[in-house]
DNA sequence: CAAATAGTGTCTATCAGACACTATCGA
DNA sequence: TCGATAGTGTCTGATAGACACTATTTG
């Protein structure tokens, strides 16, 4: 029996919700697209090797972002190959360029979510990556996870677009601003603005110590999915 | 390379909360307690192990219960036979008897969760029954949960008590009378009532089809545990 | 009747959502 | 000045929490 770790790594890039793919270099599902990852060597357990595979595939440095563990995939014909295991990560980054260095980065690329069609991608990882999301989604209502898709400083209103990108709806920005500037630590003012093309500077947060959202940011109830057990 | 599942099997009984916990009979740690557990077979899936592990070892049906993957542990060490990956689950369930059948369910016992010391669990099953427990608060936040720890039929102080016995607090009864009936398709009225030794005789309830709670159950700000990665 | 538990009503502070309005920049 | 974006104020309805009060049973 094999293990592998398989990362669903998500970022905010032009209003779009997009996800790190790979081509696959290797049988089974040679050339086809497929989320990164790879095997889990005997020495390390599967957080390490999350981290290596993300800097190995994607050039990603996975202690600078949000990187957790999601859940496991164990169905026996999973992998054509025979027995593999996979421990899924979902990792959140900020919009950031992919190094195209001397590693298998170069396979590397992001995908808007919505562009992705039923039979895409490789092995299960279409189930994989829609446990991804929906587990991204609900932790943003109740986390301060939102920050993690942003660069270490922000605007409210770009903070603001996170929420909309990922959750597929739009907010009143007034509101939003008024909710998570109260909220318990979530930002904290920088002092500094940022000075756009056009209209008045905005004033630029950073995260806040808070890990848990109070009070949370509820999507409406009619927005609410079905759970999956 | 090996696959086990390990459970966190909750219920609440006398007003306390309790784990499903076995005796091991073999080694290692022989005789010392243990979560539930064993190895996956060649040809089943995480899921289908855990639901026959429950039965063998317990004489639980996890068909009639609320059974959920919880996380995975990796550890390259966490076993003294080498490397043996764990898919642990979580599972709720009402005050059931345990059957005391021929199968190895004669080792397992409810025991309340707050008298396990630190060093009372084999392998690392500390740190998962941690996070099963975790898991369980958090999910009677936002979910309907809490009717899993409940019979078929319940009375709206039961399942008052499982709010209180598991996030270990207590909650104003009128309030929570008055938010759990409001809550969308939370509860069904069957319309009987239970008639008790003393006191006026409550309705009995029944839950209802919706597995997201809205409004939210939420825990007390102050009262948020800090979230783990 | 009293004791005990179930359930309703009411008040207040807070919050969500709608949306008018003001503020500050570049051109 | 205008256009654009940032940010504040204000109103209304819903909700949470505190808690007085009523309802229904047994003994």
């Amino acid at each position: 029996m094999s293990l592998t770790v398989d990362l669903v790594v998500l970022t905010v890039r032009d209003d779009r919700l997009h996800v790190l793919l790979i081509e696959r270099g290797k049988e089974p599902f040679r050339g086809k697209t497929a989320l990164p990852g790879g095997f889990v060597r005997s020495r390390e357990d599967s957080d390490a090797a999350a981290l290596r595979e993300l800097a190995e595939e994607t050039g990603l440095d996975g202690r600078t972002l949000h990187l957790e563990q999601l859940r496991s995939y164990t169905r026996p014909d999973r992998d054509p190959r025979g027995r593999v295991v996979s421990v899924a990560y979902l990792a959140l980054a900020p919009d950031l360029p992919l190094p195209v260095a001397g590693t298998d980065a170069r396979r590397a690329r992001w995908t808007p979510v919505a562009d992705l069609g039923p039979g895409d991608l490789a092995f299960d990882h279409a189930r994989i990556l829609a446990d991804g999301l929906e587990r991204a989604r609900a932790k943003l209502e109740y986390t301060t996870l939102a920050t993690a898709f942003c660069p270490p400083t922000f605007t409210i209103t770009e903070l603001r677009r996170v929420y909309e990108v990922v959750w597929g709806v739009s907010l009143d920005a007034r509101n939003f601003h008024r909710k998570v500037v109260n909220a318990d630590d979530f930002l904290v003012a920088t002092g500094t603005r940022r000075v756009p093309d056009v209209g008045r500077p905005a004033a630029l947060y950073r995260a806040g110590g808070a890990t848990v959202l109070y009070p949370p940011m509820l999507r409406a109830a009619a927005q609410h999915p079905v759970a999956r057990t």
